[in-house]
DNA sequence: GCTTGTACTTGAAACGCATCAAAGGGGCCG
DNA sequence: CGGCCCCTTTGATGCGTTTCAAGTACAAGC
C-alpha cells in the first residue's frame, strides 16, 4: 500500500527524476531505449503518478467539471452525454457531481472543482446564476448550462420559454378550455416553460389556466398523487389538458388518470417535457417537448475550449439554442404513422452530432393527446 | 483571474500563513475575532482554496470516485444516488466518470481517481475486475460494484444470476415454450442473467431458449430493431415470451410488436430487467425484475468506509445484496390491482434507505406479461 | 585535436498548502 | 514580583510533481 513515487521509479530505472517526469509527459524527447526501460519499471513497480502534485506543479490539467442538480433526470444526462463526448474528443476528461437539488451543494462542488485547477466548469445550475458567490472572481473558464444569465459570463440554454410556448400551443390546437400545469415552478428552466404557456396563452384569455406544485423531486409518484387529484375533481373542474413539466411528471399524471378511470385522451389529454427517450420509447409514448440536451452539453464544452484557447477573460457570450420554431409540428394523433416517428428516434445519436443548431422539437407521438 | 493564494490573505488580513490555514481546517483552534477577520478577507478577496496543494499537502481529502460504465443507464444511476447520499452522510463528496462502455476510459478513469488521492474508488465494471490492470497494487481502498471478484478485494453485488432465474420461473410460470433473451450478454452482469435463466431452464428441457445480442449500446432503438425482426418471422417460429436484459430493450421490443401487429401479451409477452422507474410509472407498465441499485451504492461506500476507518489491507469481503428469493411473488396480471403496487413505488425511497438487505424483486405490474 | 552542434539527461526551484514544534502572550498562584 | 501553565499564533519544512536552464556525451566538420 506504500505508494510508488516518481523518484522510486527514477532510482530504479537508474535515471533522474526530470527524465521520468518527460517519459510522461513528452515521451518523444527521450531516446526510444531510455523510454522502454522507464515504462518497464513504471509497470513493475505499478507506479501512478500522483494527480494532486501534477496539477500543482503543471496547471491545470485537461479536465472539466460539470454539477449536475440531479442525475435522474433525462435532460440532464442528455446535456452530460453531449458534455462527455465533445470532451473526450479534445482530450480532456469529464467529472461529474451531482447537487442532489441542493443549493449549498451545488456551490461546494462549484468551489470543488474550481480550487482542483480544472480546466474549466460547466453548471446546471438551480437558481439564477446572479445568485451565485462562486460566480464573482472565477479563477477558472465557467459555462453555465441551461439559463440565461444576466451578468457577464457564458451560457448556452434551451429556449425553455419557447417550450412552453410549444406545448401552450399545442394545447390551443387541441382545443384546451382549461390548462393544469403540473410541476415545480421553482426551478428557474420550469419557471420560463409555465412563462411561455402563459406568453401564449396570453391572447386566449377564455382558456384558463392553473399550475400546481408537485412537490421538490418531481417524480413520477409526485405525478401520481397531483393526477389522483385531478380525477377526483367534479368533471366540470376538472381540466381537459395536463401539461407536465417534466417527463416523469407527466408519466405518473397518465398512470393515476388511467387508474381512476378517466380517459386519456378522451377526457384529458397530456404532455410532457424533455424529451426523455423512454418516454416516447414504450409502445404507448407520451407527447413531450425535446430541448436539445446533448447539443447544449457539446456546446458548453466547446465555449468552455474557446476560453481557453484565447485566454481571453470572459466576454459576455451566450448561445441560444432552440429559440426558433420547432420543427416538427404538433400533428393529430390519428394523422401519425408511428414507423416514421420511430425512425428519427434510431438516427438520433447521427442526428444530433451533426446538427449545430436544433431546435426544441415537439415530438408528438400523440397516444395521450 | 490571478489566483488569490492563502499567503495573500494572510497578509491582507494581518496573520500569518498557518492560521489561515487552521482557519480553513481547524477554526476551533483560533480565537472567534481572529477568525471572523480571516473569514472576511477570505470573502473579499474571492480566495478559493488549491485543492491540489491540499491534497499533496495534507494526504487524501474526504472524497470519493465513481466509475460508471454508462450514465443513462437507470440502475448506474440508482447506485450513484445511493452512494451519493451515504457518502455526504459521512461528509464526503462524491465525484463520478463515464467510462461511456469503454474498457480504456474505465480504466484511465479509475487510475486517474486513484492518482487524486481520492479517499476511495467505486467502480461498476464492464468486465470482470480480475482483468484490470488498476485492480492490482491499488494506493487507494476500492470496492467494485454489481460484480463478482475472484481475488481478493472488496464487492457489493446484486445477484444477477438470482434475476435471470426470477425472469425464468415468471416465464415458466406463465407456460412458456419459447424464450428470447434479448441484450448484449458481453457484459459481465448481463451473462450472468442470462446464465441464472439457463439455469432455472435447465429442468425444462422442452422450452426453447435463444439470445440475440442487441448491439453494444442496448438501446430502446436496438430493442426495437430485434423486436421487428421477431414479429416478421413466421408464425412458429416466433418466441412467446421476450426477455429484454435491459429496461430500455424491452421498451424498445414491446414497441416494434405492437407497431407489427403483434399482441402484447396476447400472443408474445415481454419482461425487462432494471427496474428503471420509468418502464413501471407509464400507464402501461413493463413488467421488470429490480436489482437494489441504491443499495448497493450505499452499501459500496460503508466498504469504502470501513477500509478507511480500520486503515487495513483489503482483505476478502463480499457483500451480496439480492440473492435470497423474491419477495413480490409474481402473479398474474389480471390478479393485480394497480393501486397496491404504486403504493410501494411511492414509498420508495424511504423502503430501500432502511431494509439492509433488499432482494431483487419482481415487480409486476402485467402489462405486456 | 579542437570547435561547434546535436541529442539527451540532469537536478534544483517552484507550485500552494497542512502540519507541527516552537514561540509568544496573558492570567493565575505562590 | 517571578514562575508556571494554558491558549493562540507563527513560520519553516515537506508533500510529488513539472519545468527549464545547465550539463554531458558524442558526432561531425575544420
Amino acid at each position: 500500500m506504500a505508494k510508488v513515487k516518481i523518484s522510486d521509479v527514477a532510482r530504479e530505472a537508474g535515471v533522474s527524476l526530470g527524465t521520468v517526469s518527460n517519459a510522461l509527459n513528452h515521451p518523444e524527447k527521450l531516446r526510444p531505449e531510455t523510454l522502454k526501460l522507464i515504462n518497464e519499471t513504471i509497470n513493475r513497480l505499478g507506479y501512478l503518478p500522483n494527480q494532486s502534485a501534477r496539477q500543482l506543479a503543471g496547471g491545470a490539467t485537461k479536465s472539466f467539471g460539470l454539477v449536475l442538480p440531479r442525475l435522474d433526470h433525462g435532460f440532464s444526462l442528455q446535456i452530460a452525454s453531449g458534455a462527455h463526448n465533445e470532451a473526450r474528443k479534445h482530450g480532456y476528461d469529464l467529472l461529474i457531481a451531482n447537487a442532489d437539488n441542493d443549493d449549498i451543494l451545488e456551490d461546494h462542488y462549484l468551489r470543488y472543482f474550481m480550487g482542483t485547477q480544472m480546466s474549466g466548469v460547466m453548471v446546471q445550475p438551480m437558481a439564477s446564476p446572479d445568485w451565485h458567490p462562486a460566480m464573482t472572481k472565477m479563477p477558472v473558464p465557467i459555462v453555465h448550462l441551461d439559463i440565461h444569465c444576466s451578468e457577464p459570463g457564458y451560457y448556452v440554454a434551451a429556449d425553455n420559454e419557447a417550450q412552453g410556448r410549444i406545448i401552450a400551443e399545442l394545447a390551443i390546437a387541441r382545443g384546451a378550455h382549461h390548462i393544469v400545469v403540473v410541476g415545480r415552478a421553482a426551478f428557474m428552466q420550469l419557471t420560463l416553460r409555465v412563462l411561455g404557456i402563459h406568453k401564449a396563452l396570453a391572447l386566449h384569455p377564455d382558456i384558463k389556466i392553473e399550475v400546481i406544485d408537485a412537490g421538490e423531486w418531481n417524480t413520477a409518484a409526485d405525478g401520481y398523487g397531483i393526477g389522483s387529484q385531478i380525477a377526483e375533481r367534479p368533471a366540470d373542474e376538472r381540466p381537459d389538458f395536463v401539461v407536465g413539466l417534466t417527463d416523469v411528471l407527466a408519466s405518473g399524471v397518465v398512470s393515476a388518470l388511467v387508474d381512476k378511470g378517466i380517459a386519456v385522451p378522451g377526457q384529458v389529454r397530456v404532455a410532457g417535457c424533455d424529451g426523455n427517450p423512454l418516454a416516447w420509447s414504450g409502445s404507448v409514448p407520451l407527447t413531450t417537448v425535446a430541448p436539445p440536451g446533448y447539443e447544449i452539453g457539446r456546446k458548453g464544452v466547446q465555449l468552455l475550449m474557446e476560453q481557453i484557447e484565447n485566454k481571453a477573460p470572459a466576454k459576455i457570450k451566450h448561445i441560444r439554442v432552440g429559440s426558433a420554431a420547432r420543427t416538427v409540428t404538433a400533428v393529430a394523433a390519428e394523422d401519425i404513422n408511428r414507423q416514421e416517428l420511430v425512425r428519427p428516434f434510431l438516427l438520433e445519436r447521427a442526428s444530433t452530432q451533426a446538427s449545430s443548431q436544433t431546435d426544441a422539437t415537439a415530438i408528438n407521438l400523440g397516444a395521450y393527446l
